[in-house]
DNA sequence: GCCGGCGCGTGTCGACCCGACCATGACGGA
DNA sequence: TCCGTCATGGTCGGGTCGACACGCGCCGGC
C-alpha cells in the first residue's frame, strides 16, 4: 500500500533507471492498475509490485515489447519461463523452399559426403531450408565429437512426435478447414516441444547433482 | 548475386511484409553490407541472404532490437540457427525447487491419480518445478485426446538426449571447472534441441502436402 | 512554503513507410 | 532509328508509432 515514489525507490535497486513517469505510462498502456485514494493518488500493493517486477524483467532480459508482455501476463498458461510461443511461431512460420542437394550442402556448410550420410540416417528427407538448418547444427555438433550416426534416435523421436499429432488430429479430419488444421497442428507441436524441453530439463537437473 | 527486388521476392515467403525499404534501412544501420555495381545498385550474394534471414528471424521470433541483433551476430558464439539462445536460457535459468507431490499436483492442475500415472511412465522423476510444467502440458494435451501412455516415447527421447550430452562431455570431465561444464552442457542441449525442432519441422512440412 | 503527486503537452529515439525526384535499361511503335 | 514509357533501383526528407523522459502548472498535506 505505497505511493508511486516508494515503488520507484523499492525497485530502483534492480532497475536503476526506473521512473515514476514510466510506471504511469505502463498503467496508461493497461499493464498495471493500482488502487486509487479518494484524492486520486496511486497506491500499490505487493501483488502490483510483483507484477511490475515481472514486466520490467521481461523488458530488460528478453527485450519484449509491451504488447507481447501484456499477452503473456494475460495467459496463465505458462507463467514461469514463458517460452511456449517461441517454438510455436518458429514451427509455423517458414514454409520451406525446395533446393538442390548442392545448394543445401553449400548453405549448410557441410560437404557432399556428410549430406549423403545425413540422408542415409534419415536426418534429412527433403532438400529444403529445414535441411540447411540440420546441416548447420550437425556441423556444430561435430565439434563436440557427436557424429550423425549418434543422432538416429532424433529421427525416431521426430517421427513419433509428428505421428502423434497426426493421430490426435485424425478424428477432426475434414470437419475443419485446412487453415484451422495447420493452426492446430502448430499448436500441438508447440505443446509437445515444450513437453520435450521440460523433460530434458528435468533429466539434466538430476544429472548435475 | 541478385538485386534488392529479388531478395524481397525470395524472402517474402517467410517474411510477407518485408520491403526493399526495410532492407535498405538495415543496411543503413550497419547490419548488412551488400556489394554494389559500378552504378551503385545493390547486389546480394547467398551469404547476405542467410544473414538477412537470421536477422529477420531474431526480430520476429525473439523481438530483439537491431542493436542487440548486431551484437549477437558480431560474436560467433552461437551465431547459427538463431534460436539457440532461447532454449539455452530456458534450459539454464530456473534452478528447480523441490516440492511435495501434493504441491506439484495442485500447481500443475492435475489430480493425484494422473500424477501417479505420469511417474509410472517415467515422465516425472523429480518433484520440482519442472514436474509442474510437465503436469500442465499433459493436462493441455489431454484436451486433444493425448494420454500419458502415448507419451512414453518422449521419456525415452529425453533420456537419450541427456545421455548423449553426458557421453560427449565425458572426455573433458575434470579438465574443466564445473561452471564451464554447466555452460557447455546447456549449449550442447540447446543445439540438440534445435536439431529436434528442425527435424520436427521437416517432418511436419512433408505432412502438409 | 515546500514536497510529492496529479494530468497534460511536448520532445526524443528506434524502426520503419512513403512520396518526390532522378538514372538506367528493355520494350514497342512511328 | 529514335523516342516515349515503364519497371526497377537510387537518395533524401518527412511522417508514424511505440516507448518513454521531461517540464509545466496545479493541488493537498505537514
Amino acid at each position: 500500500m505505497r505511493p508511486i515514489g516508494a515503488v520507484v525507490a523499492e525497485l530502483s535497486e534492480e532497475f536503476p533507471d526506473l521512473t515514476a513517469s514510466k510506471i504511469r505510462y505502463l498503467e496508461a498502456e493497461g499493464l498495471i492498475e493500482p488502487l486509487r485514494t479518494a484524492r486520486g493518488s496511486r497506491r500499490y500493493v505487493d501483488a502490483d509490485i510483483d507484477r511490475l517486477r515481472r514486466i520490467l524483467r521481461l523488458q530488460r532480459d528478453e527485450f519484449l515489447p509491451l504488447s507481447v508482455i501484456a499477452e503473456r501476463l494475460a495467459q496463465p498458461d505458462a507463467p514461469e519461463s514463458g517460452v511456449g510461443s517461441v517454438p510455436a511461431t518458429r514451427l509455423r512460420a517458414p514454409r520451406p523452399r525446395r533446393m538442390s542437394s548442392a545448394e543445401v550442402a553449400q548453405r549448410g556448410g557441410v560437404d557432399a559426403a556428410t549430406l549423403k550420410e545425413l540422408a542415409a540416417h534419415g536426418l534429412i528427407t527433403e532438400m529444403d531450408s529445414s535441411a540447411v538448418d540440420v546441416c548447420r547444427l550437425v556441423a556444430r555438433l561435430r565439434e563436440y565429437g557427436i557424429e550423425p550416426r549418434h543422432l538416429r534416435s532424433f529421427r525416431v523421436a521426430a517421427d513419433r512426435e509428428v505421428g502423434l499429432v497426426q493421430q490426435a488430429l485424425a478424428p477432426r479430419r475434414g470437419s475443419t478447414s485446412s487453415l484451422e488444421e495447420r493452426e492446430l497442428t502448430a499448436q500441438l507441436l508447440a505443446l509437445l516441444l515444450d513437453l520435450h524441453i521440460a523433460l530434458v530439463r528435468q533429466r539434466s537437473s538430476t544429472l548435475e547433482a
